[in-house]
RNA sequence: GCGAGGGUAGCCAAGCGGCCAACGGCGGCGGACUCAAGAUCCGCUCUCGUAGGAGUUCAAGGGUUCGAUUCCCUUCCCUCGCACCA
């Protein structure tokens, strides 16, 4: 009966599958004995690798542990096809492009004819959930009830999404707005990051936009830093490039309502575009070179200061609004700039412009700070050695100067209540004063050019959208206590929740296409992906009956009735009456029928997800939760995972560096796959898939298989001879006939028993399984070092270890685990009860004892080691009477040795022993001090000698040689002068 | 920068005030078994050591303590998240 899991699996699997054997439905269980665990439905916009297994396993050992706890589990699976992920990977599919197909193709094995099943959004979807997904968890034995399971594309699914929304915008908790996204100009559409050629990890900055001023005319400046206002010394345009002045409307922008609702601005041309595409009305006057511009003079808004327009070449009027002010004082580029401008002032005469009055340019500083002068940018220039406006040191200084300004610079006397004040925290208040009052605009672009996948530029633009408010007070208090009353496992999330909370502001959750659910209110919209997996695990309870409901049925007061209980106390639909003159409400029997199983289920007590989800997902389920559902519905624990590596690096499935669990499980065997994934760290930790070592855990299971078929042999060997009346198999406890190391092995599983337990409750899936196969395996072996396994003693040992060892491991290698403990006992470990410690075998005497003659193998060995010898004969010393009295009295007095020896002096016959005992004391103190009570307690009681005579016969296997045991003080044969070294529990050794 | 988590022997990784030179796995070394290989079993794997010992270690520096890998402070380094991306 060799290890062979492919065979032994794929029973199981066809076992569970024709069984139904994880269908859970509510039976005479109540809620505190049922469980419901979920992971987030996989998005199967590309297939299942092995760090999805990974995530689906989590819950379902956690799964298959409550099940043998007792309780009724609900483990469910849907499918989340919402967006534009997989509508992007058709497209791309259509298109022929090579990185799509070679993914599909050499990544995830797609076969050649079945690559134009998957040229529409769901049926690639189709393929992905049925060949991978369901594929991939099935073999490794996933407990799911399959029966529930969805897409988010579902018209059901849509009309419960379409009454969350509906729900929440009754309560005010959805906003329409305008919000800046990444537009493609070309296809005149949002888009996404994915849809992005360059520029991918550009993100769009608002600017300030510093109104000043010649006349009525408007020089909107942009900038990142509104608080150098006041050390502006002059403008700069690019003198070859074109500009306009239009009227552009700042009705949005204004707050006081009274002024003109349109301005005159002189914007670049670049910049009216963009101007437009943030919602605003721009209407081009005229036309004007950029050189007609330089020479003007404009007014500071807020020092009134006049100031000239110099013309600068390095001016990108594709940034912003083409127009900028120069702060020499603070930013290096400004300083070098000035600097050149200054040298070669002569030439602007061309230009109109006075060279004596660009030579009066001074700069004017704003702030101060440590470490640099009155101008820090000339400091910073200085250190850096910057040559030229062109020299890549200058970039380095401006990030550096910029920085410690942002975080240590304080505000001159002039900025009055600012001043003083260090900017990072004054820069928004100060902003947003200037904007009130009008001095300030805004806008937004990118500090960089950013190409869609089609070619076309992509700029900011800003588009009406629906948003959630996360950032309303009341659904924040709300959260707050959910996540005060969850179980965040582990304990540190919890802070990050709530940090989470405080942060989120409004979340736009529509999106102008991709799939999902329409908007009910407006069809051009669909709702997000991250807005419509918010509360989908209530819709696991009844998905697969929900069915029997004609989708048209499903109203807003179908699903108030199903998920709020709302007029369920009402008379129903058969026994409504309207006697008293106002019409109740007719409820729908049939959403009352679901709204037990509802109420059986949930809430959900364990949401295993990712670690990175926290900030969105996990807190977005958090806050839908707290806002629909009455408290006793909201989410129990959650329990986050950690990121895989592949050999230690990042799986990528565009390279291929992936693996499958297809092709895992092959090779390995599901068991050995789930083995090495929950046990190579904690479920939050981060985990590395290294195939060498995958390997070895192969081998350990197999090893651990190849012993457990000997025990069971063994055992139906014994019950074949039960059988003809030699010898019961279960014999009763007093005959069995139990020795010292039987006791120890059985103490030992006690420990095991609890602690497993204890990690199982935590989530500690590494702990426990460490705990129940590894280190146990190290128990054995002492324990096969220690004693003939022959014994039927030593039998009925191996034979209880064994079979409450399979089912610790149950929910980590349910193949194996289930197969031997039927052939063990009869019974699958799945369907009998998790081990309860058994109080009648702790035994801390037995376990202290066996420590005992570990240390003294050890010691042994040691000296063996050292003196390189081949000892004929080896004598033990158990320590003299005398000095057990001297442990008994440290132990009594306390680990002090002042008063010890104060206690120990009073006895007469200590005293004869000098300063033997002043020694002894001190050793002795020391190792009281680092044994709690417990263990003192069990050692004073031992009978060290008696000890070590039990294991003498031990000692002498292990050594190849002869044993004797001597008490110290009853006259031993000692040549060489060590019986007076022994000490309590540190008993002395001779080697001849 | 902000928030969170880390840095432990060749590698992975546990420990989180004394039982710690520090669990366990991998790798390496030696031995048993074997014709041999593999598997399995035993021992060793920081340095020194002919008696169970001593010395130096848990990113670096400082502190608290009778005692710190474990607690506190500072510094350095790494990973993750920071929004419209699922």
């Amino acid at each position: 009966m060799s290890y062979d899991p492919q065979d032994l699996e794929a029973e199981w699997r066809e076992r569970w599958a024709d069984s139904g054997r994880y269908e859970a439905d509510p039976d005479g269980r109540d809620g505190d004995e049922s469980t419901f665990v979920t992971v987030p439905y996989p998005y199967p916009s590309g297939g299942m690798h092995i760090g999805h297994a990974r995530t689906y396993t989590v819950p379902d050992v956690y799964a298959r542990y409550r099940r043998q706890q007792g309780d009724n589990v609900l483990f469910p699976i849907g499918w989340h096809v919402t967006g534009t992920p997989i509508v992007g990977a058709v497209e791309r599919l259509k298109k022929g492009e090579e990185d799509q197909l070679s993914v599909l193709r050499d990544t995830y094995n797609v076969p050649e004819d079945t690559l134009q099943d998957l040229e529409t959004p769901m049926g690639f979807a189709r393929h992905f959930i049925e060949e991978h997904y369901k594929k991939g968890m099935r073999q490794l034995g996933l407990s799911i009830d399959w029966r529930r399971e969805f897409t988010t594309n579902d018209e059901r699914y849509s009309k419960f999404i379409a009454w969350q929304y509906e729900t929440l915008r009754d309560r005010g908790l959805l906003e329409k707005g305008l919000h800046p996204v990444n537009y493609c100009t070309n296809e005149e559409q949002p888009v996404t990051t994915h849809d992005l050629l360059e520029g991918e990890d550009a993100e769009f900055q608002e600017y300030t936009v510093v109104k000043f001023s010649d006349g009525d005319t408007v020089y909107p400046m942009a900038t990142l830093r509104p608080e150098t206002v006041r050390g502006v010394t002059n403008a700069y345009v690019d003198p070859d490039a074109e500009y306009v002045r239009a009227a552009v409307d700042v009705s949005e922008h204004r707050s006081d309502g009274t002024e003109a609702d349109s301005e005159e601005w002189i914007v670049s041309a670049e910049a009216v575009e963009k101007l437009e595409l943030q919602a605003r009305d721009v209407e081009v006057r005229e036309t004007i070179p950029g050189s007609d511009l330089v020479g003007r003079h404009v007014t500071n808004p807020v020092t009134d200061e006049e100031l000239p327009v110099v013309p600068a070449g390095f001016v990108d009027t594709d940034n912003a609004t083409g127009v900028v002010m120069s702060v020499p004082a603070h930013s290096p580029d400004d300083w070098v700039a000035l600097e050149e401008v200054k040298a070669d002032a002569d030439a602007l005469a061309e230009y109109g412009v006075d060279p004596d009055e660009i030579r009066a340019i001074e700069p004017r500083a704003i702030l101060t700070i440590e470490g640099y002068g009155e101008f820090p940018a000339k400091d910073a220039v200085e250190e850096h050695g910057v040559e030229s406006a062109s020299d890549p040191a200058l970039e380095a200084a401006t990030q550096e100067l910029y920085n410690r300004e942002f975080h240590g610079g304080e505000l001159i006397e002039a900025y009055g209540e600012y001043a003083g004040r260090v900017i990072e925290d004054v820069r928004d208040e100060l902003e947003a004063q200037y904007r009130e009052r009008g001095d300030f605009d805004s806008m937004y672009d990118f500090a960089e050019e950013v190409v869609c996948r089609c070619g076309g530029e992509v700029e900011v633009s800003k588009q009406e959208t629906w948003f959630l408010r996360y950032n309303d007070s009341e659904w924040r208090e709300k959260t707050k206590r959910a996540i005060s009353n969850l179980d965040a496992i582990p304990e540190n999330t919890r802070e990050q929740y709530d940090h989470t909370v405080d942060w989120l502001e409004e979340w736009p959750c529509i999106r102008n296409y991709g799939l999902g659910t329409r908007l009910p209110w407006d069809d051009e919209f669909v709702i997000e992906p991250l807005s419509d997996s918010t509360i989908y695990m209530s819709y696991y309870t009844i998905a697969h009956r929900i069915d029997d409901v004609p989708v048209e049925d499903l109203t807003r007061e179908f699903f108030d009735t199903l998920l709020l209980g709302e007029g369920s106390e009402a008379p129903r639909a058969s026994e409504a009456s309207s006697g008293d003159g106002t019409e109740p409400r007719e409820v729908d029997e049939r959403a009352l029928e679901l709204r037990e199983e509802f109420d059986y289920w949930y809430p959900v007590d364990y949401r295993c997800s990712g670690n990175d989800l926290i900030s969105n997902h996990l807190t977005f389920f958090l806050s839908h939760h707290a806002e629909l559902f009455e408290e006793s519905k909201w989410p129990r624990g959650i329990t986050v995972m950690g990121m895989g590596l592949l050999e230690g690096q990042k799986m990528s499935s565009s390279k291929g560096h992936v693996v499958l669990p297809d092709e895992a499980i092959s090779e390995y065997g599901a068991d050995t796959v789930r083995f090495y994934l929950l046990n190579s760290s904690e479920p939050w930790q981060d985990y590395d898939w290294r195939a060498e070592e995958v390997g070895t855990t192969r081998d350990q299971l197999e090893r651990f298989w190849n012993r457990a078929v000997e025990i069971i042999e063994r055992a139906e060997e014994s019950s074949a001879e039960g059988a003809s009346g030699q010898r019961p198999r279960d014999e009763p406890a007093g005959g069995r006939n139990l020795e010292q190391a039987d006791r120890w092995l059985l103490a030992k599983l006690q420990e095991t028993v609890r602690e497993v337990t204890e990690s199982m409750e935590r989530f500690e899936t590494r702990a426990a399984s460490q705990t129940a196969f590894y280190r146990f395996e190290e128990h054995l072996k002492w324990y096969r070092r220690r004693t003939d396994l022959d014994r039927a003693g030593a039998r009925w040992t191996l034979r209880t270890v064994l079979e409450t060892r399979l089912r610790l491991l149950a929910p980590f290698v349910p193949f194996a685990a289930n197969e031997l403990h039927e052939r063990l006992t009869g019974e699958p470990a799945e369907d009998v009860p998790w081990p309860e410690p058994v109080p009648e075998f702790d035994d801390r005497t037995v376990v202290a004892e066996e420590r005992l003659i570990e240390t003294l193998v050890a010691d042994v060995r040691d000296i063996v080691d050292v003196t390189d010898a081949d000892p004929e004969t080896i004598r033990v010393y158990a320590a003299a009477e005398w000095k057990g009295e001297v442990f008994d009295t440290v132990v009594s007095e306390g680990p002090n040795q002042g008063a010890v020896m104060g206690t120990v002096m009073q006895d007469e016959e200590l005293r004869e022993h000098g300063n033997a005992v002043n020694d002894l004391v001190g050793d002795l103190v020391s190792f009281v001090r680092e044994r709690d009570d417990e263990t003192l307690e069990t050692l004073a009681a031992i009978d060290e000698r008696a000890v070590y005579e039990s294991a003498a016969d031990f000692l002498a296997r292990e050594f190849d040689a002869d044993v004797e045991v001597y008490a110290e003080d009853e006259d031993p044969i000692d040549p060489a002068g060590k019986a007076k070294h022994a000490q309590p529990f540190r008993p002395a050794i001779h080697l001849e």
